[in-house]
DNA sequence: GCAAAAATTTGAATCGATCCAACAAAAGTG
DNA sequence: CACTTTTGTTGGATCGATTCAAATTTTTGC
């Protein structure tokens, strides 16, 4: 009922089939890489002698030491591999750069691990061209470990200035802005954020010096767009209180009950991630606080599932797959240069937004 | 604006650090791969060398070849790379698959290609342990090219009754008789199969010499396993309309516009898949057929997004997530033997499927 | 202080191919 | 028939590391 798999003995090496077929090793190699330089009669004899030995092929793992080339890249996370087929951003993602790979034949390998140490090994022995990295929390460390592998990478979301480094991201500022302006415009004067992490291992209301001192800059220049457009409507950005998640169900619902117990309970809240809004959506409706009648809420990211949620989500739509495109591009087409791309992104507006409550 | 990267004229080799540090190759590769064995002046006079000249650290490509071992397993199907990402029955397994992968310490590289020379290629220099096959269309065709690699691999679904290849899939008589039975149980007489392929590319209601001639035994086993439940309950199979899709929006309309042209339309349908369940409903709502009061329908698969339809879909759940666990560790914990594991599938009862409607 | 034991270091061999300069054989040329 | 071309073949060098038996150095024991 198991059979093992027979002569599992000595693996076949190209220079057993030469020496097979009487040619120099030199020959053989040509047979398989090469095919037309080699006379018929003397191809046919070193093809034979493979089938008969059961050779499969050159193998690849010799044939790489000698072109250098890989012809696949890496996609690094700090997450479990599991990551890049759960999550719907990083899955958007992954389409682009799958479609960008197939385009060019190029492999993808997917990199990750538990803890730092297992990561850093698994970045250090990756067969890859280059790398793309998701940098979602522990970025910077990512982009370290990276770094020293000397090899191609782009880093995904900039989330630090650092001009070192490739990246390929959106306008958060900008995308931020349009998302708070749009409910400004449409009557609302109470607000509330509900952000990503400023810094690792933290949730809670932050406080100003917190924002000043935060690590993850992408996150800063979403509340900067937020509070540039509120500020241009007279809104006291001081008094919005800004809740710190961890992107999850736990953390995002402690914010909200923190925001529904102030004195005075925000109409709109600006989520800085399609997941936190939908989140709040869920959590609203289960208390009878209709959305948009009630509250209010816009997203940021443009993740398919914000449009199918109930109501659908108003959101920041960045261009997920065009950002994989471009990044495995940038990998496959690496001309040796350092860039910092931003593309645009675009209010999608949908259901989860609609005028404040009239006062009663 | 866009700087070129410095000093790239030459790598930098582990012989070059030894020589710079004045100890043999032999030493300096001790000091990275075991630097307990090194003197410690010595280990920090060669990492003060490396160092020095920016040494990335030992060359992946050149471990490679010595250990012969990769540590990534392949994932190959012959749809495009995207279908990792976009198909909810391949996230959930890949899924699966990444945990075993995650539990180990071992990565994913993910194999494909639009045309059969360069899957052919891709296989052939894919830098894998081993392969795990998505055997979807084209899959007998994927075994062959797979085989001739020579590396352990198992093929995902059990389509081929072949026994010189490792796979692990459901028992797909049992899990489809459980579909019917639920049918006939709620009291259905008149039943509609949407099948998946018998054979490639066509589809069509499907006669008995077809469906005798499948090439995917999967399938068969599925309409077989409905016959046979239908049969106990006194239906006449050689009555219901068999229709093969290609799984895909075009094809499964094409076979509704079919099957409801009929003298006697179905008031039960048995759909082969989650997709084509789903896209059964959405047809069937966009006619004012409600489910389940006009039609029942289950599905076959039990992908994440069944529960989510409207109404949400019974249906046959295979344990995906099990399967691509098992398919990894599989590979990952070799033993030379084929093993051919079949699991058990389960009935998810939900709304989709109720009494039929009394006659009027 | 010296032999035996332990700890390090060395350098050749190996992993499995590809590349290329040199050579040999066959074909073409005058 | 000698003399270039053309076409095929050879075998050594190389890619970048690891491994291991042997050589060397250091420690230990008495």
């Amino acid at each position: 009922m198991a059979p093992r798999i027979l002569g599992n003995t000595k693996p076949i090496r190209l220079a057993d089939i030469a020496k097979a077929a009487g040619v120099s090793h030199g020959t053989a190699s040509n047979v398989f890489s090469r095919p037309e330089i080699v006379r018929e009669e003397v191809r046919e004899r070193v093809k034979a002698a493979a089938e008969a030995m059961g050779y499969a092929g050159p193998d690849p793992k010799g044939r790489l030491l000698r072109a250098g080339k890989v012809n696949a890249i890496g996609v690094a996370t700090t997450e479990p591999l599991s990551y890049f087929f759960d999550d719907p951003f990083a899955r958007v993602m992954m389409s682009g750069i799958s479609e960008a790979c197939d385009a060019t034949g190029a492999g993808i390998a997917l990199v990750s691990a538990g803890n730092e140490e297992k990561l850093a090994w698994n970045i250090q022995s990756a067969l890859v061209d280059g790398f793309i990295l998701f940098c979602i929390e522990g970025g910077p460390r990512l982009v370290e470990l990276t770094r020293e592998r000397k090899l191609p990478f782009v880093a995904l979301e900039l989330g630090s200035q650092d001009d070192t480094v490739s990246a390929i991201g959106v306008d958060n500022v900008a995308g931020a802005r349009l998302a708070a302006r749009h409910l400004a415009q449409l009557g609302h004067r109470r607000f509330a954020v509900l952000s990503l992490q400023f810094a690792d291992d933290r949730t809670g209301l932050v406080s100003r010096e917190q924002i000043e001192a935060a690590v993850y800059t992408g996150t800063r220049d979403r509340l900067v767009g937020y509070f540039e457009a509120l500020s241009s409507f007279g809104i006291d950005t001081a008094k919005v209180p800004v809740y710190e998640t961890e992107n999850d169900e736990a953390s995002t619902r402690a914010g909200l009950e923190t925001i529904f117990a102030l004195p005075e309970p925000p109409t709109a809240i600006l989520a800085m991630s399609d997941r936190i809004a939908m989140i709040a959506i869920e959590w609203l409706n289960a208390r009878d606080l209709a959305v948009p009648r009630d509250v209010s809420i816009v997203g940021f990211d443009g993740v398919p599932d914000a449009a199918l949620c109930e109501p659908p989500l108003t959101t920041v739509a960045q261009p997920i797959a065009e950002i994989g495109r471009r990044a495995a591009r940038r990998i496959l087409d690496f001309d040796g240069t350092v860039r910092r791309e931003t593309l645009d992104v675009e209010l999608v507006v949908r259901a989860s937004s609609g005028p404040p409550p009239t006062r009663v």
